[in-house]
RNA sequence: UGACCUAUGGUGUAAUGGUAACACAGCAGAUUUUGAUUCUGUCAUUCUAGGUUCGAGCCCUAGUAGGUCAACCA
């Protein structure tokens, strides 16, 4: 019964402001109660985190309301864009869990788009202007007095028709020509002060090739593209506020009468603090070295986030728990981390890993003996089982499980003190070794044989204070492990004012290599991407460039620490 | 100082004219063979001023603050 309620309340869960415009308009049938969105990346670089929010709005919207949801480059500048990024987006998306109706380029319509603009010529509604960037942008003046009309502004149609074919074919230079809708100079908007609709581009397109020697703007382009493919929700940030009288300008010049037109609305981006989110300045990242590529598990890419070890599935929850609205937002990069943590500790499976070796040797353990001892793969998961790992009179522990001079609160391994080691035995510290300059190269302790885990014996049940990792120093494998640390030493890098440039705030300690680590045997098996915890430590995935011979870990995140944070 | 948008705990998001709630973060405690997880408790919120109303976080007006817009980028 309670669970029944629970669901109740899951279902009715309060909705977010496009969830209620989107209900509103299947109550009025609106578009004949359809639902069709769409995810429209530019192919000029990787998608990050904030795409990924857009991604699951687009696509949750429509298999929430048993919609569509196609996925179209936004392709309208050959310059910039590569095959490459076309290649990338689509393995993201699919990552991510997404599947799109169809696949789709801008560039499929551009036949239709100049039969448009020629039809808007002959309207009147379109012309051809001569001058050159720098008049063009003085004559559109400020936002706060009116623009200065082009003095090609009105042509007859037939020059404007033999122009704008001329454009089209080759016959003028780059930037000797543009095509602009005839709107409003005097308007307030200034996106509606005779707006570019084509400009003349010699470039190789990745997909129509040197068909054209003009390429649609943005905003000629989008709301037509969304119209052909009868998008009804066409979702955007809110820098497109200011387009959308734009967007249905040019729709009300070109829809008939009783077509579904399609709608533009607008939500704020996503910010996360301690990183940059521009495409721009990853690109230059990239470009400048600061990162090993767009998958650096430092960056904010979702292949960076993929190598580093984040879920799809994290992902996601994440985009839900962050939700929806239109008021600018920075979000605390620890609600990622929460997302990933929630999700790992439920799936990954646990071993045992020490990262910062000390050797302890137990005295009193027969030498040359191995013995093994039962592990639980993940206490969360009732059905992963357990497995055997090997214990003997030589292991490894954490360098800082042990301390000589340790305060009270220190539950860890102290000469004198007991503690146990995780799955297998209790301890005591009886003396240790240091090299000439002080540093600890043994802990000898003795073991208590009745106090073994899962035994049974009453003197395993005992309580000590401390529980410790570790790994048997002749079969533990040797592998390196990457520490990272967030990019950014400074919480709001791109708005910082005191520094000149962003990338002065770049955090030097953002990766760590250690190559001294040690493994429990068990990791031989794993395959590039697969996620532990290692106990005690953090959540872990393995590098696709490790090899049979030297096996390259990922820290994901660390678990929670109340002990050092305590201690600071 | 033109147009458009926004304003709720430290950070996000809800409350749809009727008791300001949920999550993250923080703090305190319990449990724990991971100082994890889990559980409990706790701190803290409606930009300002008017107005409408029996009643306003919500509606209206004005102000203030922030964001966006003057690419042949998207």
């Amino acid at each position: 019964m309670k669970i029944e309620n629970n669901n109740i309340e899951e279902e009715e869960k309060s909705l977010n402001f496009l969830e209620e415009i989107i209900e509103n308009d299947l109550k009025n049938n609106v578009n004949n109660g359809r639902v069709h969105t769409r995810f429209p990346p530019e192919p000029n670089g990787y998608l990050h985190i904030g795409h990924a929010k857009s991604i699951c709005l687009n696509f949750g919207l429509a298999d929430k309301y048993k919609g569509l949801c196609n996925l179209r480059f936004d392709d309208t500048n050959p310059s910039k864009e590569e095959q490459e990024y076309v290649d990338s987006i689509k393995e993201d998306i699919k990552w991510l869990g997404f599947e799109w109706h169809k696949e789709l380029y801008t560039s499929d319509y551009f036949d239709q788009l100049f039969d448009w603009a020629v039809m808007l010529i002959k309207q009147g509604k379109a012309y051809v202007d001569d001058q050159n960037q720098e008049e063009i942008s003085k004559q559109r003046t400020s936002p706060t007095e009116p623009g200065i009309e082009s003095p090609f502004r009105n042509r007859s149609v037939e020059e404007n028709l033999k122009l704008f074919y001329e454009m089209r074919d080759g016959i003028h230079p780059e930037g000797s020509r543009i095509l602009r809708a005839k709107v409003d100079m005097n308007s307030p908007n200034m996106h509606m002060r005779d707006p570019i609709m084509y400009r003349i581009m010699r470039a190789h397109h990745h997909r129509t090739g040197d068909k054209w020697n003009i390429y649609p703007m943005y905003d000629y382009a989008h709301g037509q593209s969304d119209f052909i493919e009868q998008i009804t929700h066409s979702i955007c940030t809110l820098e497109f506020e200011n387009h959308r009288p734009l967007y249905d300008w040019f729709l009300d010049n070109i829809a008939q009468e009783g077509e579904d037109r399609p709608k533009q609305r607008e939500f704020a981006r996503l910010n996360l603090n301690y990183t940059v989110m521009s495409k721009r300045k990853l690109l230059e990242l990239v470009k400048d070295g600061f990162v090993n590529g767009w998958d650096d598990p430092r960056m904010p890419t979702i292949s960076g986030l993929r190598r580093r070890g984040y879920t799809p599935a994290s992902i996601r929850a994440f985009a839900k728990r962050i939700g929806v609205a239109k008021r600018e937002n920075v979000i605390d990069i620890a609600v990622l981390e929460h997302c990933v943590r929630e999700d790992l500790n439920k799936t990954a499976p646990r071993i045992m890993a020490v990262l910062n070796p000390v050797k302890l040797i137990i005295d009193n353990y027969p030498e040359g003996k191995t013995e093994y001892v039962t592990a639980e793969n993940n206490p969360e998961d009732e059905n992963s089982g357990s497995r055997e790992m090997p214990f003997a009179r030589e292991i490894y522990i954490e360098r800082e499980d042990f301390m000589e001079d340790a305060p009270k609160k220190f539950f860890r391994l102290t000469l004198g003190g007991e503690v146990r080691l995780k799955n297998a035995y209790i301890i005591k510290g009886e003396s240790i070794v240091k090299d000439a300059d002080g540093n600890i190269t043994e802990i000898h302790c003795t073991y208590d044989v009745d106090t073994k885990s899962g035994s049974g014996s009453e003197a395993s049940k005992r309580k000590v204070k401390g529980t410790i990792h570790w790994v048997s120093a002749k079969d533990a494998v040797k592998v390196d492990v990457k520490l990272y640390d967030r990019l950014f030493s400074d919480e709001n890098p791109a708005g910082n004012k005191e520094v000149a440039d962003y990338k002065e705030l770049i955090n030097p300690d953002s990766l760590q290599t250690l190559s001294n680590c040690f493994v429990e045997p068990s990791v031989m098996s794993a395959k590039s991407e697969d996620r532990f915890q290692f106990q005690r430590t953090g959540y872990f995935c393995l590098d696709k460039d490790s090899t049979p011979e030297k096996l390259i870990f990922n820290r994901t995140v660390t678990l929670k620490d109340s002990w050092s944070k305590k201690q600071k």
